[in-house]
DNA sequence: AAGTCATCGCAACGGTGCGTATTGTTAATG
DNA sequence: CATTAACAATACGCACCGTTGCGATGACTT
């Protein structure tokens, strides 16, 4: 039998020196100045030992985003009653997280990875998105159920607007501090799918 | 006095020709596999013709986009009284028009172009997003005077969140054809800045 | 201890494409 | 006719992608 792991295994020291690599890069230079040869040299790897992991730059790119992403807890909003008041400070919260120089740099940087390999594009926002579109489902979804929402209220789509929203703000912002205030959406969503 | 246009003139025709070039690789191929030579010889003209008059790649796709999009008017929701009712046959057909693959093509392609040069960014979200930012404000500017909205509802997020929600979906869907469906985003938008 | 084998860093390669420069030609203006 | 600038064609330098060959390294097997 031949063990499917054999010879010499990958060094996970290489993983995370080029994982990191490629984020600090993407935040310091944007992702069209970012080359997988320049994410070799400050890994202190080679490049073919980049490629040996994954297909493409876009592909770099992406899992570099995911797992740096991955490291912040997407918190559910709290729930002390008060659903508007409840997603205001939740919004507070994550807009803060968006308004992060960093974090806009990569989130522009798996918005053009995401263009440039159409395959990837939808796991890359199924990933970033899945977790705040948990943590906020799980919020309306104890507020449906003391019957505070509008029965056929679309709350897919209110988490629709809340993400695009932030993807626009992201984008559309010539500065690295997109507008953080997502506080006005917030009171026209809540007054959307509140009974009446 | 040196005239200021003297010599040769500028083809117009090579204007066009290099516009609809670039429009036609950027839906059949998408921004990645662009190249200005391919546009060039598309366009049946030399490569220095296209870097006469933009300064990049960037540059040619858009204003090629925002030649092809200036092209369509953005009318207005319509006025019949039933704000609702608006903004539902307006979301109906401007989802359609963003559920033409062609369309599609060209908005990631604008995404990426932004994404490449950050100077061209706002101009471009500017003339792409404010026809529709003027569209949708002057309906509800006609509500707001007969009184039916909130005093303080915040109109800016609500545009932020239709363009935004629109976005979102283009980039995020696999296919070409983004879900087209704002009528419940639209539903709870109404509910959320109505008068009660 | 010796052998196996995938990984490692290093280096070079072909290919693509950007943006610039050169050359001779063509269409306007004075 | 002289001047001027745009034109097509073409070559160039450069950066980078993605691939390949090399000898060395290190965990596993026998």
């Amino acid at each position: 039998m031949t063990d499917a792991r054999r010879g010499r295994p990958r060094s996970d020291q290489a993983d995370r020196a080029i994982l990191g690599a490629a984020a600090d890069l993407l935040t310091s230079v944007g992702y069209e100045r970012l080359s997988v040869e320049g994410i070799a040299a400050r890994a202190g790897v080679a490049k073919q030992t980049i490629y040996r992991r994954w297909p493409s730059k876009a592909a770099v790119v992406a899992e570099a985003v995911l797992a740096a992403q991955s490291g912040v807890a997407i918190a559910p909003p709290a729930d002390t009653g008060d659903l508007r008041a409840d997603l205001q400070e939740w919004a507070l919260q994550y807009g803060l997280w968006l308004a992060d120089p960093v974090v806009s740099a990569m989130i522009r940087g798996l918005v053009a990875a995401a263009v440039d390999s159409q395959t990837n594009a939808t796991r890359l926002y199924d990933h970033l998105a899945d977790p705040i579109r948990t943590a906020i489902l799980s919020r309306l979804t104890q507020e449906a159920e003391r019957g505070t929402l509008r029965k056929n209220a679309d709350l897919d789509a209110l988490i629709d607007a809340i993400l695009g929203t932030m993807l626009y703000r992201v984008l559309s912002s010539l500065t690295d501090a997109p507008k953080p205030d997502l506080g006005g959406l917030m009171n026209i969503l809540v007054d959307g799918v509140r009974a009446q």
